[in-house]
DNA sequence: CGTATTGTTTTGCC
DNA sequence: GGGCAAAACAATAC
């Protein structure tokens, strides 16, 4: 489950642990991660380059090289470590790699970058430069920048016939929400996420624009939200977990109006609100 | 052992 | 063919 919050708090802390170093060697034990892409290519491509920076768009990650990218996505239970082998044995955690480790980088310096993933829903792929925009082409605005206007949002969701939990969902209307985070703004924003989106107001819509931008926005401060899978690249869990306001929380007392929150199953997810003050 | 978990792609209906 | 709903994928916790 990293969304946009928790795939921010890997990027950054990447940038500052693997920027510079020279990849020299690529292992690979579950060739599907690629999705096609074969196997003897991407070593070719990537093998011997450097990474020189680490970017984020939507919930994917880029590792930026001086030839090519890396691109790779989380999935639901994909985690990024980035460690030494002789600290990581030394550490009080699972050994990597494991049985879960399906991809690995080993970079100059003695660290190895090491994708572990679960339920292998999470993806790599090697992009030459000019085929980024292609790859990204269906994804809408990143809602932390000025680009993302508040006029958009109302106008993409009022365009729509589904509820407001789906549009927001979608990512070719805004990039990097998810299950948690769609919830929690809808909730900051007062809006039930069962409203059909051609029946949202312009002042909704612009509470929900601030709501939007503000959850994230804390979610990052506090190193995203550990519910049960995602860790940072050094192993530490989030701390929004605490602060959350409605998600995990159906039954329970709503810290704003005291009514019981509510959980359904909303656009085939779990969704959780307040009937009382979302309207 | 059945159910719940969820991001993205694919499939299929209207 | 757009828009939307639902299936498919996959492993683990309970």
């Amino acid at each position: 489950m990293p969304e946009l919050p928790e795939v921010e708090t890997i990027r950054k802390s990447l940038s500052g642990s693997i920027c510079g170093r020279k990849i020299l060697n690529l292992r690979l034990t579950k060739p599907k991660l690629l999705r096609g892409q074969k196997v003897v290519k991407v070593k070719s491509r990537v093998i011997n380059t450097k990474i020189l920076a680490v970017d984020r768009r939507a919930k994917y990650l880029i590792l930026r090289l001086n030839k090519g990218m890396l691109v790779l996505h989380l999935g639901m239970t994909g985690q990024i470590f980035v460690a030494s082998e002789n600290r990581m044995k030394n550490k009080n955690i699972f050994k990597l790699p494991d049985k879960h480790t399906h991809f690995q980088l080993e970079l100059s310096g003695g660290k190895s970058l090491y994708f572990r993933d679960t339920r292998q829903f999470g993806r790599v792929r090697f992009l030459e430069n000019h085929e980024e925009h292609d790859y990204f082409k269906n994804i809408g605005p990143e809602p932390l920048e000025k680009q993302f206007k508040s006029d958009y949002l109302y106008q993409s969701i009022k365009q729509r016939s589904t509820n407001l939990k789906a549009v927001l969902l979608n990512q070719k209307v805004v990039a990097g929400l998810g299950n948690i985070y769609v919830d929690e703004a809808c909730h900051a924003a007062r809006v039930s996420p069962l409203l059909s989106g051609k029946r949202i107001s312009l002042s909704q819509a612009r509470s929900l624009y601030r709501a939007i931008r503000n959850v994230l926005q804390k979610s990052i401060k506090y190193r995203g939200t550990s519910i049960s899978d995602y860790r940072d690249p050094d192993n530490n869990q989030g701390g929004f977990q605490n602060r959350l306001q409605v998600y995990g929380r159906a039954g329970q007392k709503c810290k704003r109006c005291g009514s019981i929150i509510k959980k359904a199953v909303v656009a085939q997810r779990g969704t959780h609100w307040c009937a009382g003050c979302q309207k």
